[in-house]
DNA sequence: TTTGTCCTGTGAATTGAATAACAAAAACTA
DNA sequence: TAGTTTTTGTTATTCAATTCACAGGACAAA
């Protein structure tokens, strides 16, 4: 696909075709071999034009009797969002998020594999959490470098995520996804996602009072 | 406040203002006394307009001199996002991500209390993880109306989200935090919230692959 | 007093994303 | 064959959120 074409693909539209590789697997593994629009978009619960522009603007064209064909659509998305020989992840902070983080992504997707920790509590130093060898965060630089990290989650507590941060970026990662409720700044190459638990359970809670 | 004027404050700012008040919070505890827009907004890595017009947004107005004062700022916002007598949330399935969640919400936040947990398996039933007590799915109905829970998060595995949700709305709860990567659909009067930390891992690394 | 600086508050313009609307293709129907 | 149905692909429109641009207040210094 063409560069330019891909830098203009909404953040939101990215976001999404991640949800419908998954559920196009799915739906394959069911024996489904083609799909229409607005199954996709049933299952997602948004709208089938939604589905449609999404599919338009990654250039892929369907059939116009028998929909999409689900095997060409999850390769197409694959070479969009997938890296060619895999990322590789390292968690910042192995506390109980941390943990269940690395828990979770174990043996899940190839391409994308949790493959450090790191940690400042002596009793985690040396030891594998959930499958994830735990190193010192001071030996950080040398493992990231090592291993190839490019892509770092911050699960350290709220007052050692800016420092965190700062130590990932000089150490060379370029992707950080921070779970800490303390926003965390990076330099313009740094692509930087963050989310934070408590504003949105705050969130919910603010729309379920009654006004 | 008024009342039409909350149902038009943007779903952004409402975020916002949970993560202006934590931020307020701590430099209240460090003695300050009034802080400026482009102040919160460095704190928060977003532009000064931005912090001003939310601000206007919900009637407050701040000082030409000296800013905004902190405490009634977060006095304010107080009104506006949390409940008269605080929130109740029960958290279903209490595997590693539920545990984490319950472990870290402990005794944090006053007016949000995560006050029951609920599962299939039976090991776990009858105990208490991170001081929540874990009862059977099948008491669901039972327990939120006792204990007056209108908030729950689904933690539990993608496959069994959606039925999870039914089981919440014919409970009662009106607000669902949902975690699990399967979107779930919940009648008009129930708040729905979702976060997918796939997604947000895949799109962390799409933007970190050159393209 | 006058001038300059540093704020806040807000209407107007811009950007980004979702939705509406519809042409055109394909296949079936009568 | 002519019409009906169903679905894709795309342009135009609407909606939401952010940023721009600037008026105007408060104070300090000259
Ligand atoms: N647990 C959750 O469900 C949850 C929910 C929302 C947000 N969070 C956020 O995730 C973060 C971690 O939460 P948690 O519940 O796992 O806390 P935790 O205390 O269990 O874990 C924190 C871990 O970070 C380590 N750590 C501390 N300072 C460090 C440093 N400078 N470098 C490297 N590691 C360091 C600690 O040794 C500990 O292992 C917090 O910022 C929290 O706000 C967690
Ligand atoms: N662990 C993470 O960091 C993480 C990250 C992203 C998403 N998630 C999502 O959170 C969910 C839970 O993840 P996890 O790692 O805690 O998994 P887990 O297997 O550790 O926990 C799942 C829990 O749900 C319980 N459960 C199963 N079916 C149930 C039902 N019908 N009703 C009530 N409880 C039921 C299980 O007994 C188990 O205790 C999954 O949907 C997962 O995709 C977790």
């Amino acid at each position: 696909m063409d560069q330019d074409i891909i830098k203009k693909i909404p953040h939101k539209t990215i976001e999404r075709l991640s949800q419908y590789r998954r559920a196009l697997l799915i739906c394959l593994s069911q024996g489904k071999t083609h799909i229409f629009s607005h199954e996709v978009a049933e299952i997602q619960h948004i709208t089938a034009v939604q589905v449609r522009r999404d599919l338009m603007l990654i250039g892929y064209s369907g059939n116009l009797r028998r929909g999409y064909n689900i095997k060409d659509l999850i390769a197409l998305i694959g070479t969009i969002i997938d890296s060619q020989d895999g990322q590789r992840v390292a968690v910042f902070g192995m506390g109980n998020f941390g943990r269940a983080i690395s828990a979770y992504f174990e043996g899940r997707r190839e391409r994308l594999s949790i493959v450090a920790g790191f940690d400042v509590n002596p009793q985690k130093i040396g030891t594998s959490i959930a499958g994830v060898p735990v190193y010192h965060i001071d030996r950080a630089c040398e493992i990231i470098s090592k291993e190839k990290i490019k892509i770092g989650i911050i699960t350290v507590p709220g007052n050692q995520a800016v420092e965190t941060a700062k130590i990932m970026v000089d150490c060379g990662i370029k992707g950080i996804l921070n779970y800490s409720p303390s926003p965390v700044k990076v330099p313009e190459d740094v692509f930087l996602e963050e989310y934070d638990m408590i504003t949105s359970l705050e969130k919910v809670a603010f729309y379920v009072k009654e006004h």
